[in-house]
DNA sequence: GCCCAGGATCACC
DNA sequence: GGTGATCCTGGG
């Protein structure tokens, strides 16, 4: 992979395929939008970015090589090469990877990942997104961007401080309670970073203590921001996969241990192409459009 | 108006 | 240790 600086962005080559829609749309991210050109601008770790793919590129802006070595390169996790991650993928891995070989498992910034993914709780793409826009809208930071201002994702205490009823008001539901109490443990000295290089059981353990955590939630946060590749998160979808493909049904400590032997250290990677082999060539689990 | 999808929690066994 | 009712909201 090299890269070169242009017009104030970052153009970068030989990363193997990237596909934005698979990226940004897979749910894993909330904060991208689809630009009428097919590429993608949103806010990343209170950073506005815009990224388009080329055939054999990709373009970041604004993006100066700084930002690139120190941001964005962990950012899109440019330094794995996932074609080669699995000794010996089996048939449906096989099948998700040759749908969706520009497939990428993002490194996002956890609180943000935390509170997005207690959102997702018992609700679809189209809702969480705008859940999270409200939240951003009047939570969040202002930064300056190439056309106008753009929110950041809130800071734990302001999300601490706001009232379960302006919570609730924002869309949130029942879950408000869970957002406030859990930014008020993240205030309060609750590491997320110390979870990056925690064993993963440990790691999960310390999440599923946050109010509106459970095991799914648990293993989004570990694989979508901590790096822990081996979290394999179990929605309704990979379990039926999981009962229709393999004819496993169990516990969901029975099925974290299944995925491991299966695809190993890299299950949470192999759980992203699934759920492309899986759902076949249909757009991503949105029924409501994002 | 009714039912459904989507995970976590809580009460209960 | 597992099971089932409940939470909220948009959509069919």
């Amino acid at each position: 992979m090299y890269y070169r600086e242009e017009d104030g962005g970052i153009r970068v080559s030989g990363t193997g395929p990237v596909d934005l829609c698979s990226i940004f749309e897979n749910g894993q991210c909330f904060r991208f939008e689809k630009e009428p050109d097919g590429s993608y601008s949103g806010v990343a770790l209170r950073r506005f970015l815009h990224v388009s793919a080329g055939s054999d590129s990709l373009f970041l802006y604004p993006c100066s090589k700084e930002d690139f070595e120190k941001v964005w390169r962990s950012y899109f996790d440019f330094d794995t090469d996932y074609a080669h991650l699995f000794e010996s993928p089996d048939d449906l891995l096989t099948e998700g990877m040759r749908r969706a070989p520009g497939l990428r498992v993002l490194r996002q910034e956890p609180f943000e990942t935390l509170i997005s993914f207690i959102i997702s709780a018992n609700n679809n793409i189209g809702r969480i997104r705008g859940i999270i826009r409200r939240l951003c809208d009047r939570y969040g930071d202002v930064i300056e961007g190439p056309c106008g201002i753009c929110r950041c994702f809130p800071e734990p205490e302001v999300l601490a401080d706001a009232s379960v009823e302006d919570l609730t008001s924002a869309g949130t539901g029942y879950r408000a309670p869970y957002i406030k109490e859990t930014a008020e443990a993240v205030r309060s000295g609750f590491s997320l970073e110390s979870l990056k290089t925690m064993d993963y059981r440990e790691a999960k353990e310390k999440l599923l203590r946050l109010k509106g955590v459970g095991p799914k939630v648990a293993d989004c946060i570990l694989l979508f921001s901590l790096g822990h590749r081996r979290a394999f998160p179990a929605d309704v979808w990979i379990k039926r996969v999981l009962k229709e493909h393999y004819g496993f049904t169990g516990s969901d400590r029975a099925t974290e241990d299944f995925a491991y032997s299966l695809f190993g250290d890299a299950a949470g990677i192999a759980q992203q192409y699934i759920f492309y082999a899986a759902r076949g060539g249909e757009n991503t689990g949105d029924k409501n459009g994002a």
